[in-house]
DNA sequence: AGTGAATTTGAAATTCATTATCATCATAGG
DNA sequence: CCTATGATGATAATGAATTTCAAATTCACT
């Protein structure tokens, strides 16, 4: 973990950065959060700690996070961005419309058929988003009537 | 397509609602329009034939529109929404992060699988949206140098 | 055709997430 | 310690989308 701050402190450095407490303690808590987060949850966070960091930073950092590859932005269609860690493989997302909650799934052979589509179409992908909305086991409608709300 | 505008006058009407011109302008303009519009794209459409729609009405239409499924509201990350017909069969979507431009394909395979890994998490899925980016074969990049724009 | 209740409209105002601005502060190299 | 420059945080600005509201339109009922 520390090695992982390190590591990206020496790349921000390296395009011309300097070392800030305030990002640092955003990166760490990023890191150690839930996945998922929005800039407000990440910030609510960060400030348990430092009261005075500034949302704008948050922003800031977590952007700079994207272009790093260190974090990766998903957008579920509400409205807001979310953030997740890019350090672990490449994963989907099951998207629950009742309560909000995100899983996680891997299936290597839905990226192998991708890959064979992009190419079929000559396209040449560099990443995709997979999300599945619906209903999670605990918000499962017995009925339909759920639906259109 | 007379027809099709019939069949939503009378949804409309079933829901309270009642017939207007600028709305049924909206609605004949979005069918015949290329899909994947912004609303400022079909705004703008709209408006070389009546212009005095505002660009309130063309939200409002085509929020209404994806209420009643004739269409689907689509985001491809760069800030605006997009809409397509709900009418044909389903589809996913290549984008390309150059140009822009946004192909079509099917792969039934894909659907499947999706099916399967919802079903092994035990979620009922509703819907899917699968966007792979990457640079199309006009904006295919011979070394990486596009990448980081 | 006329009336009235209800919906829709277009313009303008508002909302809300995100980004830009800017004066001040912190960092790091000399 | 100095200085140049990047980073910060408060605030203003941006921009897509939504809401407000008075005026216009629709439509069921005479």
């Amino acid at each position: 973990m520390d090695s992982l701050l390190q590591r990206i402190d020496q790349e921000i450095v390296a395009i011309g950065g300097k070392r800030s407490r305030s990002r640092a303690q955003v990166i760490e808590v990023f890191f150690r959060t839930g996945t998922h987060v929005t800039v407000e949850e990440l910030t609510h966070a960060v400030r348990k700690r430092n009261r005075s960091v500034g949302s704008a930073t948050v922003y800031r950092t977590v952007k700079l996070l994207a272009r790093l590859d260190y974090a990766k932005e998903l957008d579920f269609g509400d409205g807001l961005k979310r953030y997740e860690s890019n350090l672990e493989a490449h994963h989907d997302h099951l998207v629950c419309q009742e309560c909000g909650a995100v899983f996680e799934f891997k299936e290597p052979r839905i990226e192998t058929l991708q890959e064979q589509v992009a190419k079929q179409h000559g396209f040449f992908p560099t990443m995709h988003r997979l999300d599945i909305y619906g209903y999670c086991r605990k918000c499962a409608p017995g009925d339909k009537r759920n639906r259109d709300k």
